[in-house]
DNA sequence: ATGTCC
């Protein structure tokens, strides 16, 4: 495999059908393991790719890896549901609050609001949706632009987000809309999901080299926030496993080859393609309205425990597993990120409005216990189209973390007794270990990558105090 | 990731 070491953490890789770009410190490229480039070397097969790359989180997934970017023409280009992943629509969402990380030291007070999130964010939700007047069609045709004046405490949550309505064409989804989903889904509206999917009360830690910046995103030192994690639940998994066999039988009657028997893909332009590009924007809807709705539960429970003056305004709400047509070089391209997180830089003008002086805030989690990040995309970004980690990116299987780590090094990790722990809903930590640190990469080191390779710079450490997880 | 498999 021939290797250009570009510096500045960017390796060029020429692999047998085609060129992936990684984007790396020395420690996390050396720990990337062969499987990893076999896999970009079948996602290179696709037709037609004209660019794939690789955030330093990069780890094997179904067909295509977590970390990719993978871009295409929209006029002869492919779209691969394999490539978007299975949690269509996951992403990230942060509210800030007025709160100084003193007034909730107090563990009874954390506890206070970790159960009071539970009381409005149910974690795994089987019977009724709390939300009886949100009208399910309404959410998966138009984003939060469906959802009830009601459930919009301010404005600003309507325009401080990567992306409030996803349009398409709503005739694909009444031809393939079994009624067991819409009754799920709906039950499942604001609920927050098991897996890495949580809710994490944190402290702000400022980068002093972004002071300014901070401030005029209403950032200040000490500050405790709220960060979101969840996707598209139950709509988004059912609607993609049935796309994905459809295409499947699709490739078998075209005669597609490719080695991977997981890794689905089709044109754009074919009908198939499109079928799936419409599915996955009903599911990017029903995801940011998710995230939306857990929100809106947190802001009932800080209220419930300090008063209904507060408030919580949305810093920002964004994806890392999807699909977008984005205009690079005036050209519209189909850009997938796949556990990839877009970082626009300042004036560019795919920002949203709300965003378009200063860019928008990148929301990266660490791991349990560990910090999370919220960045800013440099220009040097559009030499991966702006993408930058999801995350932490997992180093090593659910089944492997628990052979491998202990209760007693789980509990160290979240420094349990001491002044600093992180609180955790869950009274046994047994059922969430292939959710503990040691089951990701070092998330400083995955960071220190991204802003040695020039993508973007940290605005604030987001340092843990209390977690909320399903199973 | 997912009422985790009909």
């Amino acid at each position: 495999m021939q290797h250009i070491n570009h510096g500045n953490n960017h390796h060029e890789m020429k692999l047998e059908h085609g060129k992936l770009h990684v984007f790396a410190n020395e420690e996390i490229f050396q720990s990337f393991e062969s499987k990893v480039y076999e896999m970009a070397n079948n996602n290179l097969r696709i037709p037609r790719n004209v660019y794939m790359s690789y955030t330093p989180d990069a780890h094997v997934g179904v067909g295509t890896c977590i970390g990719t970017t993978a871009v295409w023409r929209m006029k002869d280009g492919c779209v691969s549901p394999s490539i978007v992943g299975v949690d269509i629509g996951c992403g990230m969402r942060v509210h800030t609050t007025p709160l100084h990380r003193n007034d909730i030291q107090d563990k009874g007070v954390r506890r206070a609001l970790i159960s009071a999130i539970e009381k409005y964010v149910p974690t795994n939700e089987r019977t009724n949706s709390h939300y009886a007047d949100i009208d399910l069609l309404n959410i998966v045709k138009h984003g939060l632009l469906g959802l009830p004046e009601k459930y919009v405490p301010d404005n600003q949550w309507m325009t401080h987000v990567e992306q409030s309505s996803f349009q398409f064409d709503h005739a694909y989804l009444e031809n393939h809309l079994p009624p067991r989903i819409q009754k799920n889904a709906h039950g499942q509206l604001g609920t927050l999901g098991g897996g890495n999917h949580f809710i994490e009360i944190q402290y702000l830690e400022i980068n002093e080299e972004q002071r300014e910046l901070a401030a005029k995103w209403g950032l200040f030192e000490g500050q405790v926030v709220v960060m979101i994690h969840s996707g598209s639940r139950a709509w988004g998994a059912m609607l993609g496993r049935e796309y994905t066999r459809s295409l499947k039988e699709a490739m078998e009657l075209w005669g597609v080859q490719n080695p991977d028997p997981n890794l689905i893909y089709a044109p754009i332009a074919s009908q198939e393609g499109g079928a799936y590009l419409n599915l996955m924007y009903s599911a990017l809807n029903f995801a940011v309205t998710n995230r939306h709705m857990i929100a809106f539960g947190v802001r009932e429970a800080f209220r419930e425990v300090f008063g209904s003056a507060l408030e919580l305004p949305v810093l920002y709400d964004l994806m890392h597993n999807y699909a977008l047509k984005e205009f690079h070089d005036n050209k519209p391209m189909l850009v997938h990120r796949k556990g990839a997180t877009r970082a626009l830089p300042p004036q560019h003008f795919l920002n949203t409005p709300a965003y378009r002086a200063t860019g928008h805030p990148a929301l990266i989690p660490g791991s349990m216990g560990t910090s999370s990040y919220i960045m800013i995309g440099r220009e040097e970004g559009s030499k991966n189209f702006y993408s930058i980690c999801h995350g932490a990116g997992r180093a090593r299987s659910r089944r492997a973390t628990k052979e491998l780590v202990t209760i007693d090094q789980f509990q160290q990790s979240l420094r349990i007794g001491t002044e600093d722990e992180v609180l955790v809903n869950h009274r046994s930590l047994e059922t969430i270990l292939d959710e503990c640190p040691q089951a990701y990469k070092d998330v400083d080191a995955i960071i220190d990558s991204i802003v040695g390779a020039s993508l973007a710079d940290v605005v604030a450490k987001c340092k843990p105090m209390a977690a909320i997880k399903g199973i």
